[in-house]
Parts: C-alpha cells; sequence; structure tokens
DNA sequence: CTGTATCCAGTACGATACTG
DNA sequence: CAGTATCGTACTGGATACAG
C-alpha cells in the first residue's frame, strides 16, 4: 500500500530552493507548555496568569512564567501589566502569533484524522 | 496599533470544544532534528542515511540515527535496509507525515512573513 | 555505509518555599 | 494574584570510539 512513485505533490514551491531554517522555529514553538500556551491564548483571546494556570494541566508557576517569558521575548505574547493590588496581569497573543493560526488549524486537523484512522 | 477588540477570526471551530493534546502533538516533532528531517523527507523524497546527514547541517550520525528512529516508532517514517553490502538503508516519509505538508507549509509562510516585517 | 555503545555536558523541567 | 529564588533531577544533545 502507498508507495511513493514520483510525485505525491506538484511543485510545492516553498520548499525547494530556500533553507528553511526549521531549527529556528523549533526554537520558538518548542517549549514543552509554548503550542498549548499559544493556542489557548490565540484561539481564546486574552487570559490572566492563573487562568492560565488553570487552563493548562500539569503546568506548575515556575514553568508558565518561564514560557510566557520567552513567548514574551520572541513577540509572540503581549504582557500587561496593572499597578493595582491585588495584582493584575493580563496575557494576549501578539499579530504575529495571530498570524499562526494557519498552522495551528492545520497541525490540529492532522491530529484529529491520526485520531480517527486508529 | 492592533488592538484585538472581539474576533480576529470567525468560528475556528476547532479548537472551541476540544482539549486538543498540543502536549502530544509537541512530543511527536519536538525534538532538535525532527521538524527539519521530516520536511526533507516529505519535500525532497526518500533519502538515505548519509545524504540526510550532509543535507542537515550541524547534526551527529549518534543524533539523526536517534530522532529517526523516533519517527520511525511514530509512524512518521519508513525504513527500508536492502541487505546488500555495502549496507544501503532508505528512508521515507510516511502517507501520515505527508498529511503534515499543510502545516508545514504554514509554518513556513509565516516564517517567511515575518522575516519580512524586519 | 550505516549504524551502536559509552560517556559527558548543558539545559529543560519541576517541587518547594518565599515575596511585593 | 502573580510572581522570584533555589535547588535537584531527567532528559536531550553531542564527541568519540567501535561494529556488522
Amino acid at each position: 500500500m502507498n508507495r511513493l512513485k514520483s510525485s505525491q505533490k506538484p511543485p510545492s514551491a516553498a520548499f525547494e530552493s530556500e533553507p528553511c531554517p526549521m531549527p529556528d522555529i523549533a526554537k520558538l514553538i518548542g517549549g514543552k507548555w509554548k503550542l498549548i500556551i499559544l493556542q489557548i491564548l490565540i484561539f481564546k483571546g486574552m487570559k490572566r496568569f492563573n487562568e492560565l494556570r488553570r487552563m493548562i494541566d500539569g503546568v506548575t508557576q515556575t514553568m508558565l512564567t518561564k514560557q510566557l517569558r520567552a513567548l514574551e521575548a520572541d513577540g509572540l505574547v503581549k504582557r500587561k501589566i496593572y499597578p493595582e493590588v491585588p495584582p493584575r496581569v493580563e496575557y494576549t497573543a501578539t499579530k504575529r502569533a495571530h498570524d499562526l493560526q494557519d498552522m495551528f488549524m492545520a497541525m490540529h486537523d492532522w491530529w484529529v484524522a491520526g485520531q480517527e484512522e486508529k
């Protein structure tokens, strides 16, 4: 079944010539929690710190902070601090992160399709 | 600039209800070299071990073997061994891996767009 | 040519306690 | 509420040598 003979897909011009630094991309979204953080912020909108904490099963304060800081440094997450007491911090996905929607959709569809085949 | 007000995108039904285990996906493609290996095998077709080794800058034999074995265990890469001397081993992307094309394209486009904005 | 075996370093990850 | 600090562990990634 399924022997690839010559071409399973047409040109796919994108990858033919360029080096396309996948390692760099992996750096951005490679963390254990980054994908799920981004997914939440992109598709569900702004969240506060403890909201995220509750939504992500198994994450600790420490790791959530670290990954959020890394995402912020990479320009994917915007952190807005309200100088109140008790403190309030809101996290939102940047425009750059929102542009990842298509990728997330493709990723999601792929995963779902894989589950159905079982 | 760019304040997200209510909805930057329509339904995006995918993520609304499901948990969507991004951690599981990260497991599959989270390795340092997995993305680039898959990209090569998916878009450029079958490759032998040392071909991959030469195409991927900086990878060592050990790591290439490990990541290929992991991908094989996850059903993303097919390993075909020819009982010859000298030995020959061919690696190809499975159908499941080929279904990742859309995700790779989205990823690539996103990266390119990000570079241009600079 | 295509690996495997060992050993080693760096870092990613995590539990816990403490702070403004 | 939203962190920081500290410390310990697990795992990933890598250099080198060796093998079928």
